[in-house]
DNA sequence: CACCAGGTTGACC
DNA sequence: GGTCAACATGGT
């Protein structure tokens, strides 16, 4: 696994996710990215910046069909609306979650409407600086051009037990993977993929 | 015009 | 356990 993150690091150079001012825009943004543009995401987090709405009370006291139209840019703009409210009443109400065992913080994070493992994850890392690796879709790709096949908990096993335990390059080898996925995969580069038939030393 | 984007859910088998 | 449509807008 750490071939992986030092050809992506060599090839792409440091990414510095995530890119926010705040832990709770964090939040914001992994719900609202989901299966959409980070461009469009960042329209939204500026309307709703616009708005002084990046923080838990208002976010989750705001208008709900006020908080449909800010988000409309970023698309399932009703679930997601809904789902940044109800996040939203979770950090209201658990202002500092630094005390949490991290398996109870990530059921709690789970346990919210439109937070699955993805999401869950990238809020423990990225916004509470938790060490838990982020499997995304482009992950799933990458690990199966190296011959590494499974689902979401296999794949995150493997991360976390063959790295070391460092939140900093968690953090960083996620991003280099999506970065590298928006550049290369899906746009018939195949040829100039940095992993396909390239199974061995994993 | 087709297809995709830093997923999740609920229905169904 | 797995698979599938629905969710909705904006870019290429």
């Amino acid at each position: 696994m750490i071939e992986i993150y030092n050809k992506l690091l060599e090839e792409l150079g440091e990414q510095q996710w995530w890119p926010a001012e705040t832990p709770f825009e964090v939040v914001v943004g992994a719900i609202l990215t989901q299966r959409t543009r980070w461009e469009n995401v960042e329209m939204a987090i500026n309307n709703l910046k616009e708005h002084n709405l990046l923080e838990p009370d208002a976010l989750a006291k705001v208008d709900r069909s006020k908080l449909e139209s800010l988000v409309k840019c970023t698309g399932f703009y009703r679930q997601k609306a809904e789902r940044l409210q109800t996040a939203s009443v979770y950090f209201a109400e658990n202002l500092s979650t630094s005390e949490m065992p991290l398996e109870n913080l990530r059921n709690d994070l789970l346990s919210l409407k439109g937070i699955g493992k993805e999401t869950a994850d990238s809020i423990l890392l990225y916004a509470l600086d938790r060490p838990k690796f982020v499997i995304d879709a482009y992950t799933a790709r990458i690990c199966k051009c190296l011959g590494i096949s499974g689902g979401y908990d296999l794949l995150q096993e493997r991360f976390e037990n063959e790295l070391p335990n460092d939140i900093a390059m968690f953090k960083e080898f996620h991003a280099l993977i999506v970065n590298y996925g928006k550049e290369f995969c899906n746009k018939h580069k195949c040829d100039e993929c940095l992993f396909l038939n390239q199974k061995n030393d994993v």
